[in-house]
This record gives C-alpha cells, structure tokens and sequence, in this order.
DNA sequence: GTCTATAGATGGATAGAC
DNA sequence: GTCTATCCATCTATAGAC
C-alpha cells in the first residue's frame, strides 16, 4: 500500500485508538498497539497528533463535544416546548438519554460513550483540568434544574445533581456485567429504551 | 539504620502505596515511588509483596474485606432492630453509611475509599475478576431489597441497587472538586453528615 | 506522508553481597 | 531482611531515507 491521504489514516487511527482505548484503559494501551490495530505506521500517531497524549485529547474534545450538543439540543428543544421553563424531568431526560442512547447494543457511538467514562477517572492531566474548570455544559443544567425547583435550597440542587451524574457514569461494560452475574441474568443492558424509562423514573423520583 | 523488623516495613509500604495510589492512579505510580515514599528499599516490595500487582491486591483485598465487614454489619444490625425485615431506608443506610464515614475529612480512611473506587475502574486483571465474580457481599443487600420490596419486579430492584451504587462511586475527589467550582463554592465535601441523609434521602425516593 | 531504525527514558524484577 | 547494581522489557518520540 503506498501513501495514504491524510484524512484516511488519521480516522484509521482515531477509531483504533478508541476502541482500544475504551476497551482496556488509557494506561493500558500503546501506540504499538494503536498503529497495529490500525493498520498504519508507527510513527502516524506522533506526525498526525504530535503524541499519544494528543491523540488521547483528540479523541476526548470531539466526543465530549458531540455528546453535550446533543445534550444542549434536548435541553433547548424541551425549554421551547415548555414555555421556557423545562420540567425536571424533562432537563433529566436530556442529561440521561444521550448517553443511554449511546450505550444501546447496536449503536456506532457504544463503544465512545465507554471512552468517555474512562476520561473521567483514567483522563490525562490535560483532561482533567478541562473536566474540573470547564463546567459552562453543566451549567445550564444547574439553572433549568434551580429554576424548576425554586423552593429548594440550590446547594441541594447540586448534589441532587451530583447523584444523577453518578448514576450515568456507573455505566460502565464492567458495572453492567457485575450486575448481569449479581442478578443472574435477569438483568439485560440490551434494552437501553427501558433502562433510560428506568434511570428518568429514579432520578425525578429523588428530586420530588 | 539497620534491618527493620518484617512488619513496619510491610506497613510503611502498604501506607504508601495505598495514599499514592488513591491520590494519582494506579499506573501513574511505579515501585520507586512508593519505596521512596515509606523510605524504604527499592526491592523491598518484590521482596515482601511478589510484585507490584500483588502489593496492589493485597491493599485491595484487606480494604474492601474491612468495607464488606462494615456494611454487613450495619445490615445485620438493621436486621435485629427490625424483626428480620429491614425497611429500604435501613438497608440503603447499611450500604451508604460506611464509605461515606470513610470519607469524611478527619476520617483515616478517607484515602482508602479513594483507593477503592480507583480500583473498580483501574484495577488490575485480579482485581477486575473479583469484583465481577463475588457478588457475595452485595447478594445480602440485593435480597434484603427484594424482602423489603417484594411488590416490585425484582429485576427493577436490581436495576435500581445499580443506580445507588453508581451514586456511591462517583465520590472521588475529583467529582467533589467539580461540583464545588459548578456550585460556586456552595457544596463543600467536608459535612459529611449532611451529605450522607441526602444520599440516603435521594437514594430511598428512588425506591417508593 | 510513510517507513525503518533507533534514540532515550522508565519501570518491574532479580542476583548477590552484607 | 536489606541493600546496591543491573538486567531486560517496554514504551514514546524522532531522525532520516524514500
């Protein structure tokens, strides 16, 4: 195979890393591995991305991004219909169902929103700063959730926000597959539309 | 100094490396830092522990046992105060109380529980087995749910024991952090008994 | 833009003296 | 049981030919 055109080996790469990278940990894979799974040489990663750090932080901006658009979509999409004021269980639903969508069997994002779970506990140094200082996303969802709810005390608010997070970044392959043996069987990530009746239903609940 | 009795160098190596751990990930540490941390020598932990793997495990293994012993505790204690049949409240208290206690401010287990959370998302292969194959300890708490409730399908009580679990586990420093910069310095970390009734609270909303 | 070869650094583990 | 010295594997990153 001779030169390939940018654009191709740089996507190779991308989803390579990816999915090697959601599957097994950050610190687990190598840029060996990447290029191997890729297809590419070894040395694509650092003359596409500058390093693997890069790569990683590539990855991460564009999938977060993609995520808290279509989160801010929902989110706008249920302020028009409800007169500019969502319900809570409306600005739930567009904090929950993205992800959850995400996370269905045969959809092509699956393997990314596991991506961007690992982020938060495994992400690089650059990651974690953009996760701790960067919360302009969060942000609307805090003040639809304060403005839903004014007869709480907004510190409240915040952790009640807090534990819905938790719930969402609980769904991890691992936490699915523990709760598969614990329940013995009875329990099927597979029906994602249920699940997310399911997490809407427990979340709204907590904030009655 | 001269040779140091088996136990305080076993110790100082398991402190260290625990706070280590907990504080910057488990691959981010290498058995050099942790050596230089408890002041002792470089071989001591492939000396005492096998491996650095092995050391690992032998943390994971005591703190979650002591965790485990806690919450079963509390549990059986709810048990005889309530004729057998403990209320959700009670065992959701049982499975939330303890790590929380942990993580107060003053508590010295505060960097344990960190420890133990890093461990379900970055644990090694050992780690990762145990903790999708013994469900032992949670069994107790998923058929006490289902007794407390047995007007729900138990599948939803399952389902629901995830969401509580998830609410646990996103307890770490750095999801502290980014409330606290979302809230505007309005949660703070530290009351850690108010934060426990919420949890409780919130947690027990999702079950009625 | 792709490739090979290799530099340069780090880390886990161990041999062998004490 | 502790220590130093070192082996050896692995990894990221880059130089330089094509």
């Amino acid at each position: 195979m001779g030169p390939q055109p940018d654009a191709a080996t740089k996507a190779a790469v991308i989803a390579a890393a990816e999915r090697l990278f959601a599957l097994h940990g950050f610190g687990e894979v190598s840029v060996r591995d990447i290029t191997a799974e890729a297809g590419v040489n070894l040395a694509s990663i650092n003359y596409h991305f500058g390093s693997k750090d890069a790569l990683l932080f590539e990855i991460f901006r564009r999938r977060t991004a993609e995520l808290n658009r279509e989160r801010a979509r929902m989110l706008h999409e249920a302020a028009t219909r409800e007169d500019g004021r969502p319900s809570v269980r409306a600005i739930l639903t567009a904090l929950i169902e993205p992800p959850l969508r995400w996370s269905a069997p045969t959809h092509d994002r699956r393997i990314a929103l596991q991506f961007i779970i690992r982020a938060r506990s495994e992400g690089t140094a650059a990651m974690r700063e953009v996760l701790r200082s960067d919360v302009s996303h969060l942000r609307r969802f805090a003040d639809a959730l304060i403005a839903a709810r004014p007869d709480l005390p907004t510190e409240e608010v915040y952790w009640r926000l807090h534990f819905v997070l938790g719930m969402i970044h609980n769904n991890r392959f691992a936490e699915f597959d523990r709760l598969h043996v614990l329940s013995d069987g009875q329990t099927r990530e597979g029906d994602a539309e249920r699940l997310l009746g399911r997490m809407v239903d427990f979340a709204e609940a907590g904030f009655v």
